[in-house]
Parts: C-alpha cells; sequence; structure tokens
DNA sequence: CTCGATACCATTGACGCCCATGTTTACCCA
DNA sequence: TGGGTAAACATGGGCGTCAATGGTATCGAG
C-alpha cells in the first residue's frame, strides 16, 4: 500500500498550474482516474486531496450512518459534495479551482502535505504556523501511538 | 525478523552523502522501497529512521483514531507529513536533506543507532551526551522490561 | 470570432547512476 | 599461527536523466 509522506513547496503558475509532487503520482499510479480528488478542509484553512479508491473507503464509511440522518447529510455536503477530480496534465500538474485556491488563501506557492492515507495542500506559510502549533504542543504533551502487531499473515 | 543494532558512525561528503551501514541494509533488503524514511523526532535532536513497512505499520495503527480526529491530524502532522523517503543510490548512500541536518546538528559525522525495530540518526557528539544521560538515569532507576513469551508457532 | 482550457515543446537544475580508490575485515593456505 | 590475498564496505568525483517549470500552439465552446 503506498503512502503520501513528506512536505513539498510546489510553484503555481500564472494559469493557476501546479505540479503534484511525483512520488505522490507513483502512489496513484495505479488507480483508475489519473488525479486527484480535491475538497475544502471543514477544520482547518487548507484543501483536502486523496485518491478515488480513498473517496470509496470514506463513502462506506458513511453508509454507517443511518440514511437520511443528519450525520449523512452533513458529511455529504462537507465531503461529496464539495469533492472536486482534478485530473492531471501529461506532466503530471493540475489546475487548481478558485474557491479551492480562496478557501487555502493560496498566492503563487502551495504545500502538498503527506498524511498517510491522505494529502493536505497548503499555503506554505499557513502550514508552518499550523505545525509549529503542533510541534510546539507535542513537546508539552509527549503524544504516543499504540503500536499495532505486524499484519499477520501478509507475505508482503 | 531483522533489527537494527549497534551504532555506527559514518561520514558525510560534501554533496550531503553518508553511507547507511551494511547491516541496516541488510535489514531492510527484502523491503519493498530500497531506503529508509526519515523524519525528525519531535522529543530531541535527532532524526528517526525506519523501513516503509513499519511506516506502513504506523499508518494502521494511526487508522484506530478516527478520520479528521484531531489525534489523527496532530500524528499525520509530526510524522507523515515530515518522513522523507531516502533512497539509497547503488553504494548504499542516502544523502540528508537541509532541515533533517539542520534538527540534528549534524555536521561531517554522523551516527547510525540501533533502536531495535527502528533506528535513529544523531550527530555523534550530542548522542554520546544523550547515552550518558540515559546510562545515568539507568542507575538510579533500574529500568525493567516484562518478558514476552517467545512466539509460538511463527517459523520465521 | 474570442476566450478559456488543455496538450505539446523547451529549459534548467537537482538528483540518481556510474566509475574509481582506499581501507578494513575476513578468509585461505602454507 | 602467521602472512598473504581477496572481497566487501566506506568514500570521492563526474556525468546523464528526470522532474519541475515556463512558454506556445491548438482545440472546442460560447
Amino acid at each position: 500500500m503506498g503512502l503520501f509522506l513528506s512536505t513539498f513547496v510546489n510553484k503555481v503558475d500564472k494559469k493557476g498550474r501546479v505540479s503534484v509532487p511525483a512520488t505522490f503520482r507513483a502512489t496513484l499510479a495505479q488507480q483508475t482516474f489519473q488525479g486527484i480528488i480535491a475538497y475544502r478542509s471543514f477544520t482547518a484553512s487548507c484543501v483536502e486531496g486523496c485518491g478515488m479508491d480513498f473517496m470509496e473507503r470514506l463513502s462506506e464509511s458513511a453508509q454507517d450512518f443511518a440514511a437520511f440522518s443528519p450525520e449523512q447529510e452533513d458529511i455529504s455536503a462537507l465531503i461529496f459534495a464539495d469533492a472536486r477530480q482534478l485530473a492531471w496534465d501529461p506532466e503530471g500538474r493540475i489546475v487548481l479551482p478558485e474557491d479551492i485556491i480562496a478557501h487555502a488563501g493560496i498566492a503563487d506557492l502551495c504545500a502538498f502535505v503527506g498524511k498517510g492515507q491522505t494529502f493536505q495542500i497548503w499555503e506554505p506559510e499557513a502550514y508552518k504556523a499550523a505545525e509549529a502549533e503542533i510541534r510546539a504542543r507535542a513537546l508539552k504533551n509527549r503524544p504516543t501511538l499504540p503500536l499495532k502487531k505486524p499484519a499477520s499473515g501478509d507475505g508482503k
């Protein structure tokens, strides 16, 4: 399983194009849709990004809420209604739509931030600030992560 | 399962390259990604290192937090966003990125410190100091480790 | 016909690959 | 047991390739 790792800052040209990092493209290479899915984060001034398969996983998970339930309605509006399929061109670039750019406050630079199964797109300075805050908190709280056993039986 | 053991001090050349100890490479030899994953420790002035499979274990473990939860966000920012895939060249060397070098205070030498399932990269003098501190604390506290039974049936 | 979007082409700069060298360690044989 | 040899590892430098980026051409829609 491929992961989105590291942070890449790429330039946005005057046509709104930006290169998707090559390693991110490689992670999405075997998917049916050759591009990314992007939707505005509802918790921060950034854009959530993922591949189509993750979108389908989200959809499956949302089914756990009853149809027509308030949670279902909200999730649908926040994610699925807002999601855009951004195919990349032969050079691996996507065009960021207006409202996406506005929501993240992106100007001529944008940061692709790996989050494991997904990634985010930030205005670089805004991300730097957000990261500094998290690191300061981590120094105090010393967060831990209960580690699962290695995938058993997985021959990989 | 292979472990990262012992400590090796290698030279960093002017291109920022450093040889990954041969025994560490052997430990990672059968993995899909031929290289190491490195991210800045959020508690010490050193760099955490591991293989891709361990990173995937971390990702699996992080899934126990709900998507979009604050815990998920923090872990992602601290680990996945900061993690770098450093593939080694045919000679077994990796290139240490700028911010990694800066964070660990590495100049022309760096120490690979085995930690079992993972390892760390230190500036040698800094590690010497950190190790002395740990040993001093151990003399006082006498730490213990509840020992598990040998994994039964696991032929590996 | 004009405008916007997308595909095509060109440039450059970083990174990966190749070769060469020295030094240590391990192994073999006398 | 000691010396000699060979292999493996750490190191240094030069070159090619690919990714990121900027510009131009072409196609389609309004």
